[in-house]
Parts: structure tokens; C-alpha cells; sequence
RNA sequence: GCGGGCGUGGUGGAAUGGCAGACACGCUGGUCUUAGGAGCCAGUAUCUUUCGAUGUAAGGGUUCAAGUCCCUUCGCCCGCACCA
């Protein structure tokens, strides 16, 4: 009998489609299990062989839950939104829903073929106004809580994409997406508060069970800092305030900084003599894209204000204030105390524009260099503070300025608020009208979905306006409040939006009340185990934490957290160890994968293919041995004979039970497969495998190769599917061997082993260790210091 | 610069401080075959004829015992980056 895997997947899919195999039950009294992927852009390539790795993994976790009993939620769906389709509509002239169509259709089929065990009566898609009803609910809801709100500022701006990008969509000064330059532009913007939750985001990160990668990175990407504002007068008369970590060292500041976006410039211009200068400072610094800002960090430029000064609270000393763009308006004040002793920063900027360096805390030499690294110095030349440590020179500067009214401790966030607009078609329309009387104001929620009008174009307008702008019609509305002449909102929200809660509506996804009933989200939520790549750690998943947090605040969802576990794959690069891309040509197709080899073989392959967290090249020689060993077991067929697990195989497969378990558990899929591969070999050179050997064998492998094991369990005639079976137990006594091979080693090196019962007690394992020749010949002549056993492994006798 | 990670055969990779290289790929030899880019069997870290010795980026340390823990150096990868 051949094993034809084309037939065998085929028959299986639609069996499985057929019974609802993989359908979620709303039996709310079952234990549960909620394992989840992040659902994919629907692009027009097609599934990249990185999705499966992913995919996969998870599925053989949601497969063996189900075996355990669990009643598991696996749910797949379409983050559909986005600019390539909307590029793509534009380029051929259809319309971007049509687009999506297709390429959804494409992605499920390949997903199908694939055997993944998805619940596909609860898919969801972005892109469908029953869906994008609660996106747009939700930002009503923030809306109303004073969390989204409409401001001009400066943003920044994809010339190539025409539109504008949230801080983490902006990759070393260029786009995310298309890697074009990134410059600053003023625009009016509706934003998220999300600093409003910098805290609590930070804070739960203690209460999940994130890898620690992710937390890290999220932490960082908050940023949070303490230390204190601080008053200084100036001789202009304003009190110019600034943000420090290190208020000890307020001694040894000498010039300030401020940014030149700083608005006391304007207020300053009659006082300032060479404003000529300064102004050609400013629109240079605007100028800049941020990809030049940060390129030239090493070579500081400045201007000096020639006629305003500020006041060292401390010493009252007059010191000069410099307009400089290494000091940025976005962070803190906007203004610095520049300490040049200990700040490299500062330290080259002083140095090029010849200004007093002046040591505060001991231990550097700062004429040389910045000395930076004085957490634990003592503080000099630094008047009440002389002799005191840094950490208590904080506390008592901080206390003696706080009392004079001109100090107060500070926490500062590097998070920024979220840029929650873009000036695109093909994205959720912001719900909100403009009324010149009443401001603005929301679409009542009877009239959610808002949903995208047909437009001739999806060109983006050359005034950096969305498509919709020109859509005059759809534009001209009466405000919902006073009635009278209103306009709607142009720009669509970003694609981030549909993905910050989709797995809320996975829960009960076809609900025309709620975007899920409350008995569907108490039953479900958290996520129990949550899977996605590392590139969306600060975008995605710090975004629906955020807006969890807010929907838990309005008590919509149970729980604080929307995911208990989150784990993260890494990247399947080409053959060559380089990224796949088109140009470089090392694509692999999943799609002539399972054409040449099958599902099974490919899932195998890519649990097989290395550590799950790490980068790991495609291997078209390795992929077939995967194949060879489904084969393997499809041959088990011609010698099974009935019979119990026969007593030399008991060992071994109550072990395999046991690892092949912990692994899934810890994605340790390659190991686990290892270890099926190693008992296959024992029990295949055995010559002949029984029934129940067998059939253990199956189950455990079952999750990984879904349809060949299925197939084999029909042949047999075990009862029933196997996808209704039960996941094999083991006894841990069992998991020993009755007899046990030891190593005798002599100060640590192996001389010698031999194999004795396997509850020998130490003085008898050392005995008889001791009593081998090799042994004996090697201590010969020596003292013995020490001996030690170390149970059911080795031996260790110390001589000299 | 800051933060995190990694460094093991020809390759992908295994190893709760306890026999380094599991498992697989590749390769070599054999076998079966009209044929083999199929299957099966054996071998495969290095040096050494053997005994044995050496070996986890380099160097040092802790330990009866180190790929694993600590220190120094080098190299690579990822994230953040003028965040005061």
C-alpha cells in the first residue's frame, strides 16, 4: 500500500469540514483553552511559508488540548485593511474589496490545504462592516472619554505613501512599509491617549506570562524615566522649565538647551539680537527628515540666544541658553539643564562651542571625557550637596528646590500618544462629524456602521487629504447634535485599529448587539496562549493591550489583560540564510510544498526545522526527512501484529508520552518529534509493532501529522476519529527502566560503565564501581578524597 | 551609545551543573535492483595503528564534575537610539 498523502489530506479536510471537527462549543461549563495566532494581511502573494510556523505550532497545541478535553477556541480571520491592496485597487482599477475577496479566498484555501485545525465557522475580516461597526463603536467610546482627540501637530509623513505614520511605523527615519523617507509635517491629527496607560501597561507586564524578549522590549519602548522639573528664571522674565534625571548635578550645569520648535523663540523674538540666526536654525532643523536628524548625531550645531540668559537656581549664576536640535520638543519640557561634566551629550556640545565643564560628582575626568557612568559617586563642588552620595544629593536637592516652589519630582514616558489617522481609503471611516457650532461630535451609535462610500479613485489628493476628501457629497452632513451644516471626517483609521480587539469578537463573532456578549467574554477570555511575530510587539500588541485596558475601564471585558501567554517564532529565511524576498529569488511556495511532499510532511518539517524562537534557513534536503519518516510509519501498517505494548517497549513509550507532551507544551516541537523518530527506530527494529504500541504512537503523533495518523487509525479499526480520541497518559513509574547503565568516572573523566538495578543505593553503586578492573588499575597507588553517586547516572571517585 | 540574545561536527540542531554532538540532513561503503537522485544495512568530531588524548569562539575562575555558573576579550544577530 502506497502512502498517496494527496488522497489521504483531501479525504480528511473535508471530513473534518464536514463534522465541524474544530468548532468551538458554547458549552460554558467545559474547561477551556483559547489558543490564538495573529490572522494575517490578506496580501496578493499568497501565504509566505512563515505563516505556518506559527500556525502550526499552535495548532498542534490546540489539537492535543482537544485530545486532553478541553474545549479549545482556534479561530483564524483577515487583517485586510491596509495600503498594498489599496495600491494594488488603485493600480488596476478595481475596487479594493473585490481585492480582498480574491486574495482571502486564496490564503483560505491555502490555509485548508494545510490541515490546520481553525474554527472556520467564527472567521472575522476587518474589512466587513459588521465587523468594523465595533472598530468604530470603540473609538466612539475613547472618544467620549476624552481618550481620542483632534490635534494640530507635527507628525510624521511618508512622502511616497502620502500619509502619515505612528512613531512605531517609523524604522531608522524611514516608512515601515515602504522604506521611504520619513519628514516632518504639521497636520491636524485625531490621536489615541495611550500615555494615559504607560503606567498600567508597564505595571501588568509583571502579571503575564510574556517571553521575556517581549516584556523587555515593551518596557524599553514605554520608557519610563524618574527625576524632577526644575524651575529657571531667565532674564527675559519667564521661568523656563526643564526635565532631569539628575537634579544632583544641577550644580554643575552651565548653558541650557532648548529645542527650536520651543514657542518661547516667538515670545522671545524682541529680546533675542540675532534672531536672523536663530531662525535660520529653526527651518533648517524642520527641514531635516528624521533619517538626517539622527544621521548626523555625532556632529552637534546650535545657536546661542544673544540677549536672553538663564539663572542657575542654585549659585544664581547667569548661564547662556543655546537653541539646538538634539534637544526635542516631544520629550520632557522641551528644555534642557545641560551638564556637561556627566552627559556625553553636553560634553560635546560644550566642547565645540567652548563652554565650562565643570566636575560634580568624583571619580571621571571630565576635561578628557563625559563622566557618565557616577550612579554611585560622591558629589563635589556642589555647594549643600558636597560629600553626599548621588542617590541622597537627589532627595535632598529635590526636597530644598521643592520648598522654594521651583522643583518637583517627575515621572517622564518615551511613549507618545498613538497617531490614530490616515489619509487613505481603504481603512475604517472615523465616525465623527465636524460641526462649526457644536465642534466635534460623534455619530450617534444607531448609525455605526459608517461604512466606506463607493469613490471614483482611491487616489490619495495631492493636498495630502485621503480619497475621501473628495467626495463632496458624502462629505456634507448635518451634525447629529444641533442639526445644523457639518462635515464628516476624510481620514480612515490605521490599520492597527481592527487588530486591536479582533480577538474580543472571535468569542461570539457573529453578535449584532455587542461586539461579544458578556457570557462569551467571561467564558473565553484571557487568551490562554497567544502566538505572533516579535515585529509587532511595540505596534500590535502594545496597542490592544491598550485598548483592553480602556475596554475592561468601561466594563466590556473581565479581564485587564487580554492575553495570559505570549510566545514569538522565528523568521523561516531562504535557503541562502537571507530573508526571503522576491528579488533575491529564494522564495519557497508553501503551496508546491504540499503539492510535492504533503501537509504532513510540511507541518513536520517546520516543527522539525530548529529552535521555534530563532531564525532557521529553508532546507529543501531536510524537508525529506520528515517525509521518509511519515513513510516510516505508514509501513508500520505491514507488520502490525495484535498484541499489548510489549514489556521492552513499556520504558520507551511511557517516556516518549511524557516528552512528547512537556514538549508541546513548551513548543519544543523539534524535540518532541526527535523523540518519536527515536522510538519509531526501536520499535521498527524490532521487526513488528503491536496494536496498542501502535496506536499510543498515533495519538502522540496525531497533532503534528494530523491526516496520516487519522488514516492509519481508520485502517486499523480503532474506534471512532481520532480527532475525538483521547491524548495518551503515563504512568511516571514506568518511565524507568528496570535496570540502568551507570558511568564510573574518575576525578570526572569516564573510565568505565556498567549497569546495575535501578534502585541501587549509593554505597553499592560506589561499591561496585569500585570493584571493576578498570577502575582498580586507575586508583591504584592513589588516596581516595571523595566519592560521590549521583542517582541513576554516575559514578565519581576522587584520588590523588 | 543603551538594552537583549547568540557563538556546539560538513549542515539544521540536542543536552534539569553529571557519558557533548540526541534526532535529522549530507557524505562514505555495502546490499537489493534492468536502473537509482527509491528502499534497506553499516560507518561518519579531531588526533592516534592501538592504548588513549583532545574537543562546545578565545583566555581565566568556581566545582568532585562546566557547552551550561562567574569574570575578561573577540565575533555575530535583534531591538531602541541626541528620551535629558
Amino acid at each position: 500500500m502506497k502512502y498517496d498523502y494527496a488522497a489521504i489530506e483531501k479525504k480528511w479536510q473535508d471530513i473534518w469540514e464536514e463534522k465541524g471537527a474544530f468548532h468551538a462549543s458554547n458549552d460554558y461549563t467545559k474547561p477551556k483553552f483559547y489558543a490564538l495566532v495573529e490572522f494575517p494581511y490578506p496580501s496578493g502573494q499568497g501565504l509566505h511559508v512563515g505563516h505556518p510556523r506559527s500556525y502550526t505550532a499552535l495548532d498542534i497545541v490546540a489539537r492535543k488540548k482537544r485530545l486532553q478535553g478541553y474545549n479549545v477556541l482556534y479561530p483564524m480571520g483577515w487583517d485586510a485593511f491596509g495600503l498594498p491592496t489599496e495600491n494594488f485597487a488603485i493600480k488596476n482599477h478595481i475596487h479594493p474589496e473585490i481585492v480582498t475577496k480574491n486574495n482571502v479566498a486564496r490564503f483560505k484555501s491555502q490555509l485548508q490545504s494545510l490541515g490546520l485545525s481553525f474554527d472556520w465557522s467564527r472567521e472575522i475580516n476587518t474589512t466587513d462592516p459588521n465587523y468594523y461597526k465595533w472598530t468604530q463603536w470603540i473609538f466612539l467610546q475613547l472618544f467620549k472619554k476624552g481618550l481620542a482627540y483632534k490635534k494640530e501637530m507635527n507628525v510624521n509623513w511618508c512622502n511616497s505613501c502620502k500619509c502619515v505614520l505612528a512613531n512605531e511605523e517609523v524604522v531608522n527615519g524611514q516608512c515601515e512599509r515602504c522604506g521611504g523617507d520619513v519628514i516632518h509635517k504639521t497636520k491636524s491629527q485625531w490621536m489615541l491617549k495611550i500615555t494615559e496607560y504607560a503606567q498600567r501597561l508597564l505595571d501588568d507586564l509583571d502579571n503575564v506570562d510574556y517571553i521575556d524578549r517581549v516584556k523587555i522590549q515593551q518596557r524599553n519602548w514605554i520608557g519610563r524615566s524618574t527625576g524632577a522639573e526644575v524651575d529657571f528664571a531667565t532674564t527675559a522674565g519667564d521661568i523656563l522649565t526643564v526635565y532631569t534625571t539628575r537634579p544632583d548635578t544641577l550644580y554643575g550645569a552651565t548653558y541650557m538647551v532648548i529645542s527650536p520648535e520651543h514657542n518661547y523663540l516667538d515670545k522671545w523674538s524682541g529680546l533675542i539680537k540675532n534672531m536672523d540666526e536663530v531662525k535660520a536654525y529653526q527651518e533648517m532643523a524642520a527641514r531635516k527628515s528624521d533619517f538626517e536628524r539622527t544621521e548626523v548625531a555625532k556632529d552637534k550645531t546650535g545657536v546661542r540666544l544673544d540677549g536672553v540668559s538663564a539663572i542657575n537656581p542654585v549659585n544664581n549664576k547667569e548661564i547662556p541658553i543655546f537653541i539646538s536640535d538634539y534637544v526635542l520638543m516631544s520629550y520632557g519640557t522641551g528644555a534642557i539643564m545641560a551638564v556637561p561634566g556627566h552627559d556625553t551629550r553636553d560634553w560635546d556640545f560644550a566642547k565645540k562651542f567652548n563652554l565650562p565643564i565643570i566636575e560634580v560628582v568624583k571619580g571621571g575626568n571630565v576635561q578628557e571625557s563625559a563622566f557618565t557612568d557616577c550612579e554611585t559617586g560622591i558629589m563635589v563642588n556642589s555647594g549643600i550637596l558636597d560629600g553626599l552620595t548621588v542617590e541622597d544629593a537627589k532627595k535632598k536637592i529635590i526636597d530644598y528646590l521643592s520648598e522654594k516652589g521651583i522643583a518637583k519630582p517627575k515621572v517622564n514616558f518615551k511613549l507618545r500618544d498613538w497617531v490614530f489617522a490616515r489619509q487613505r481609503y481603504w481603512g475604517e471611516p472615523i465616525p465623527i462629524v465636524h460641526c462649526e457650532k457644536c465642534g466635534f461630535v460623534p455619530l450617534p451609535e444607531s448609525e455605526l456602521p459608517l461604512k466606506l462610500p463607493e469613490v471614483e479613485s482611491y487616489e490619495p489628493a495631492d493636498d495630502g487629504g485621503s480619497p475621501l476628501t473628495k467626495l463632496t457629497d458624502w462629505i456634507q452632513t448635518t451634525c447629529p447634535k444641533c442639526g445644523g451644516k457639518a462635515q464628516r471626517e476624510t481620514d480612515t483609521m490605521p490599520q492597527w485599529a481592527g487588530s486591536s480587539w479582533y480577538f474580543l469578537r472571535y468569542c461570539d463573532p457573529h453578535n449584532d448587539k455587542e461586539l461579544a456578549s458578556k457570557e462569551a467574554l467571561e467564558y473565553w477570555m484571557p487568551v490562554d496562549w497567544y502566538n505572533g511575530g516579535m515585529e509587532h510587539t511595540t505596534l500590535h500588541l502594545l496597542y490592544s493591550r491598550f485598548w483592553h485596558k480602556f475596554l475592561y475601564d468601561i466594563g466590556v471585558v473581565p479581564t485587564c489583560e487580554p492575553y495570559a501567554k505570549r510566545t514569538s517564532h522565528g523568521m523561516i529565511l531562504g535557503e541562502d540564510g537571507q530573508k526571503m524576498s522576491k528579488s533575491r529569488g529564494n522564495v519557497i511556495n508553501p503551496d508546491e510544498i504540499v503539492r510535492d511532499y504533503g501537509a504532513d510532511t510540511m507541518r513536520l518539517y517546520e516543527m522539525f526545522i530548529g529552535d521555534f524562537e530563532k531564525a532557521a534557513p529553508w532546507s529543501s534536503a531536510s524537508i525529506k526527512g520528515c517525509k521518509r519518516f511519515l513513510e516510516r510509519i505508514w509501513n508500520l501498517q505491514d507488520i502490525v501484529v495484535d498484541g499489548n505494548i510489549r514489556p521492552e517497549f513499556e520504558a520507551p513509550i511511557h517516556r516518549t508520552i511524557k516528552k512528547v507532551g512537556e514538549d508541546i507544551e513548551k513548543l519544543k516541537h523539534n524535540t518532541a518529534i526527535a523523540s518519536m523518530m527515536s522510538l519509531l527506530n526501536e520499535i521498527e527494529a524490532s521487526g513488528s509493532v503491536t496494536k496498542d504500541e501502535i496506536n499510543v504512537l498515533l495519538r502522540l503523533l496525531n497533532p503534528f501529522a494530523p491526516h496520516i495518523t487519522e488514516e492509519i487509525w481508520q485502517n486499523l479499526g480503532f474506534d471512532g476519529m481520532l480527532f475525538e480520541a483521547e491524548w495518551p497518559s503515563y504512568d511516571e513509574n514506568k518511565c524507568i527502566d528496570s535496570t540502568i547503565e551507570i558511568v564510573a568516572q574518575i576525578n570526572g573523566k569516564v573510565r568505565a560503565k556498567f549497569t546495575v538495578p535501578v534502585d541501587i543505593s549509593a554505597d553499592d553503586a560506589i561499591q561496585t564501581a569500585l570493584n571493576l578492573d578498570k577502575i582498580k588499575s586507575a586508583v591504584e597507588g592513589k588516596n581516595i578524597i571523595k566519592k560521590f553517586y549521583v542517582k541513576g547516572k554516575l559514578v565519581n571517585i576522587v584520588a590523588k
